[in-house]
RNA sequence: AGGCCCGUAGCUCAGUUGGUUAGAGCACACGCUUGAUAAGCGUGGGGUCGACAGUUCAAAUCUGUCCGGGCCUACCA
């Protein structure tokens, strides 16, 4: 072969990076080839080899929150489980060992009213369902729903011991989160207090927000006269100054004079839709940022068909901008005001003393009062709206809140004189109407000469979805943990949950940011007690027994040990499904002992979790959950009033700790626009639409890149990006398989300062870049890693190393050194980003690892590779900056010869560079720096250059000159060169294309 | 309605303690290449930093108000 004739095709010698069948090719066909890599994970068991691999290593403790078992899942739960994903694997590719255990929430409402539903339409009722078949029904709804989800979570790639998930409703778990109910119960921090709920009398049952609907009602409306029965000497700012109790100037005194005067016979006006809650009121509210007067009544309309209850002569107390319609109502046709009304040290009556009502009755300040309707001073029946309960207890807690209504909601003997009146009608055909207790309250108040006025209104009420009857707010008793009691080394629950908040890294040492501490900060510092109890079927009951003489819960071990034993073999069924007396034993009489049949707060079930899933802090569940480094919670950020905030303070109940030690969140999954998804709108996105369409990389891809802690936006336009990310980092994994093929260990040259330039800048890129990346992944923040990745990919290997090194790649011998150190380089760069990108691109990285070193079990069994101290060099990088700056002022030249035509590839040029600068200059001349240009030759001259040379602003002191390169174009590297040199076995290629294509001729033969 | 948070090019993001003409990648346009080719390279256009007011010699950065959006305020998870 040695006379090869002239005009030979060498495309044959020349080294492309096609590789044979092409195992890797550009078009990936993620939807078909990712769920064939899901199952084959499944069947290696990569999972088990996962934890195998790392078990001598140090623990990272990743608890899954578990999402709710009901329905497909949702964009939003995919964003949350490829999150969860991202860090168990680079915390388990960082150096540790992360076991993963999914897990589902079961018990609570939705399942329950599904089944609630499924019942209906079989024709039967819930009340008329034995308990514990209701919640047999409603444990195989969410079983069903399972292993649904998990094979969703599956295709979405994410890496979980799938096999072994835990569930809220397994037996073990009801039994062991009440166990951790009667822990609390232990620290004395569960009391019965009670709470004003909604609530239906027709069904006798109460509702979630969510069951009621507004509807119109017309009710009556009345306006009470509140007795004034005394007005105390005020203590003012001024003698609190000076100490004394009470102001006791002259003109203090006459003050108080006049306002007693003006303010004897008085009386305080509310307005209200319910007189049937008269009997509950025990406070009135007002405002301080509302004007009162006291108004005197001087004569009444004349003509009238009936007496006016109000008088000549009535005092009567109002806000001063509702004064006139108040007046107006009860008839008034002129009043004078007599003085303005100060709340302070008033003390009223119960419209109903000396009938069973003989308390006085405060004046709060409240922000609920607005002087937009009624009177401005607003009736207060703690038992009977939320922010009647609110600003009671905010004074006096659970003390003196009535229970003035039962279950069935006829008033009780709490109501003297009302007893046994109903409020709703709850049978015949005038069911729902009002019943009795409205008018028997306005005639007593008539009689007492309470009642001012009265009329009708036609308002928004609300109403049970189901029966459509009317609700009314009534006062049951309930449970709750204290947060303000001390309990632990004198502390409160709030104390401690507070403490464990700093201790917690919410991000702030993560990243600076203190929002989500803050967040939950705020949340913890205001709440009011936990209410734990709900009557509801479907969750774990308070196992507890109360004794009937004295309210006291029972509190015996041997008692606790049978139920949590019955428990653990039964599930939370058995607290229904048998008798007391079998719990009791023989030392207690089941008559003595009221039972609890109220079920557990859900979020009591979730909050309890990391007692039986991880075993926080001193029993692990598992040797991988052993002397965790640290233990983090993911979630969306909704979680700070849910799971974070519950499992923080059942914790610190139980525990005195927070279960876990970081928490980071992230935000909500958004339209393109911004706007959340909605099926209403119909600008949802669905994961498994992803999955099918782009492939669910894809979604990663832009999860990893995006700052999850805001909201994430998703549209097409993000997608399509996401597919051009996805394209770039796929085709350079790909180019550097190609330009691997079959890379030998003898080919490998080592890594030190004796390699090209490019090499040692490359390396050194490669430790700035493992930096970067590790620091990220450490901090969680993944689009930091990625956007350096995704730059690197780009900027340095494709657009600048790659390109500049093609010709070597392709032309070199096999034996050139240059060519042996890149593609050794290039070796250690393939390692790195199939490594880097493994945790977001699980199943690209898998495959172009694979595909490089098919006798390896999974990318994923690796380590984030160390990078040598070594590779830094300071110099290489310095230098190879100070080059692509003079190499940007050739391309720009090069740029202007093309568009003028006298150039097209840049091969075709051999410009000359002129350089100021010595050291610039000799920085060039120490380098191939026409290879760097890729150009056929490049001239470096000193000095500025002609004027007519090419030149940027940005880069001073270098001019260039594109002239055409001279000699024939060698047909194998298509450079240009000067024939004279060729080899004359080669007369048509370039010396180094010779040696190259001899040695390829000689291996052939 | 309140509490907390977000708002920099078409898109995703950088912008250190306030300090020169606000950056990157992608997308877009034009050109080159046709040996990464349903690829690769180069050049270029594009932003009153949500709006307004203030503090300052100087504001994307600090303060206030407003606008738009989100989460929370459930016997929802």
């Amino acid at each position: 072969m040695a006379d090869a004739p002239a005009g030979r095709d060498y495309r044959e010698t020349v080294f492309l990076p096609d590789l044979p069948g092409d195992p890797f090719p550009l078009r990936a066909g993620l939807p078909k080839k990712e769920p064939e890599r899901v199952k084959h994970w499944a069947e290696i068991g990569l999972y088990n080899l996962l934890r195998k691999d790392a078990a001598a290593r140090p623990k990272y403790v990743f608890h899954d929150g578990p999402p709710y078992a009901n329905g497909a899942i949702h964009i939003g739960h995919a964003e949350n489980k490829i999150l969860k994903d991202l860090v168990v694997r680079t915390r388990q590719m960082s150096g540790f060992d992360c076991d993963f255990v999914p897990g589902w929430d079961c018990h609570g409402l939705p399942i329950e009213w599904k089944v609630e539903e499924d019942f209906r339409k079989a024709g039967r009722k819930k009340s008329e369902v034995p308990a514990v078949e209701f919640r047999k029904a409603c444990r195989a709804y969410a079983d069903k729903w399972i292993p649904l989800q998990r094979d969703e979570f599956r295709r979405l790639g994410i890496e979980a011991d799938w096999d072994n998930y835990y569930t809220t409703m397994s037996f073990p778990a009801e039994a062991a989160i009440a166990a951790e109910f009667l822990r609390v119960v232990r620290t004395g921090l569960v009391y019965r207090g009670s709470k004003p709920v909604m609530w239906s009398p027709v069904e006798r049952t109460s509702l979630a927000e969510a069951e009621v609907e507004y509807q119109e009602k017309t009710s009556p409306m009345i306006w009470v006269k509140f007795p004034i029965v005394g007005v105390d000497r005020t203590i003012t700012a001024r003698s609190i100054e000076l100490g004394t109790p009470a102001d006791a100037s002259a003109d203090a005194v006459a003050t108080h004079a006049k306002r007693v005067k003006d303010l004897d016979g008085a009386s305080v006006v509310i307005w209200t839709t319910t007189p049937w809650t008269i009997p509950g009121n025990r406070a009135v509210s007002y405002s301080q940022g509302i004007a009162y007067g006291v108004y005197q009544v001087k004569s009444i309309e004349q003509g009238l068909q009936f007496e006016p209850w109000v008088k000549p002569g009535d005092k009567l107390v109002l806000a001063d901008k509702l004064a006139e319609e108040a007046l107006r109502a009860a008839k008034a046709e002129a009043w004078e005001r007599l003085d303005r009304f100060d709340p302070i040290g008033v003390r009223i009556a119960h419209p109903l003393r000396g009938q069973g009502y003989e308390f006085d009755v405060p004046l709060l300040d409240g922000d609920h009062v607005t002087d937009d309707a009624g009177t401005g001073f607003v009736h207060t029946a703690p038992s009977h709206g939320a922010d009647d309960f609110v600003i009671w207890t905010k004074h006096f807690g659970q003390e003196g809140i009535p229970f003035t209504v039962d279950e069935e909601g006829k008033l009780t003997k709490e109501a003297p004189g009302f007893e046994g009146l109903e409020i709703i009608q709850l049978e015949g055909k005038n069911l729902g109407k009002d019943g009795p207790a409205n008018k028997a309250v306005m005639d007593a108040l008539i009689a007492a000469g309470a009642l001012l006025a009265r009329g009708q209104l036609k308002h928004s009420y609300p109403h049970s979805w189901r029966s459509k009857a009317p609700l009314i707010f009534r006062n049951t008793p309930q449970w709750f943990i204290a947060l303000d009691r001390e309990f632990r080394d004198g502390k409160t629950l709030r104390q401690i949950a507070l403490d464990e908040i700093e201790r917690v890294d919410w991000g702030q040492k993560r990243t600076g940011e203190t929002k989500d501490q803050n967040r939950i900060k705020g949340m913890i510092q205001d709440r009011p007690d936990w209410l734990i109890s709900r009557q509801r079927a479907w969750g774990v009951p308070l196992p507890i027994f109360v004794k009937r003489s004295d309210g006291a819960i029972l509190q015996d071990d041997a008692v606790d040990a049978r139920i949590i034993a019955a428990m653990k073999e039964g599930g939370a069924d058995v607290w229904w499904a048998t008798p007391a007396q079998e719990f009791l034993g023989a030392k207690y009489k089941a008559e003595d002992f009221e039972k609890v049949e109220d079920i557990l707060d859900v979020w009591f079930d979730s909050g309890s979790t990391h007692a039986f899933v991880v075993g926080n802090p001193d029993a692990p569940t598992r040797a991988s959950f052993v002397n965790p480094v640290s233990t983090i919670y993911l979630e969306g950020s909704d979680q700070h009033r849910g799971w974070f905030h519950s499992s923080l303070l059942e914790s610190c109940a139980t525990r005195g700790r927070a279960p876990y030690d970081e928490v980071a969140t992230h935000g909500f999954t958004m339209d393109e626009k911004g706007m959340k998804m909605s099926k209403s709108i119909g600008n949802t996105i669905e994961p498994q639409t992803i999955a099918a369409q782009n492939g669910i990389e894809i979604l990663r891809l832009l999860i990893a890149s995006a700052e999850y802690g805001d909201d994430l936006r998703l549209g097409k336009i993000m997608i399509d990006q996401s597919g051009e990310m996805y394209r770039k980092l796929r085709n350079t994994l790909r180019y550097c398989l190609g330009s691997l093929k079959g890379f030998e260990e003898s080919e490998r040259v080592p890594l030190n300062h004796d390699l090209p330039l490019m090499e040692r800048w490359l390396l050194h890129r490669l430790w700035q870049l493992d930096r970067v990346v590790r620091q990220a992944y450490d901090t969680y923040q993944f689009r930091v890693a990625l956007s350096a990745i995704v730059e690197f990919c780009n900027v340095d290997l494709s657009a600048f190393y790659v390109d500049v090194r093609k010709d070597t790649l392709y032309c070199d011998a096999p034996t050139s050194l240059r060519r042996r150190a890149s593609r050794t380089v290039l070796g250690e760069t393939f390692s790195r980003l199939t490594a880097w990108l493994a945790p977001i691109l699980p199943f690209t990285a898998e495959e172009a690892w694979l595909t490089r070193f098919p006798e390896t079990v999974s990318v994923h069994l690796r380590q984030f590779p160390q990078t040598p101290a070594a590779w830094e060099d300071d110099f290489a990088g310095e230098e190879v900056a100070r080059l692509r700056e003079a190499r940007a002022v050739v391309t720009g030249a090069l740029e202007v010869a093309r568009r003028d035509k006298s150039i097209g590839a840049a091969l075709e040029a051999a410009p000359r560079v002129f350089v100021v600068d010595d050291e610039l200059r000799a920085s060039l001349q120490a380098v191939d720096f026409a290879e760097l240009c890729i150009t056929s030759g490049i001239v470096i001259e000193a000095g500025e250059g002609p004027a007519d040379g090419f030149r940027l602003p940005e880069v001073a002191g270098v001019a260039v000159v594109v002239e055409k390169a001279a000699g024939v174009k060698c047909a194998r590297s298509w450079k240009y060169f000067d024939p004279s040199t060729a080899d004359p076995r080669y007369p048509d290629i370039t010396p180094r294309d010779a040696e190259a294509v001899a040695a390829w001729d000689a291996a052939r033969g």
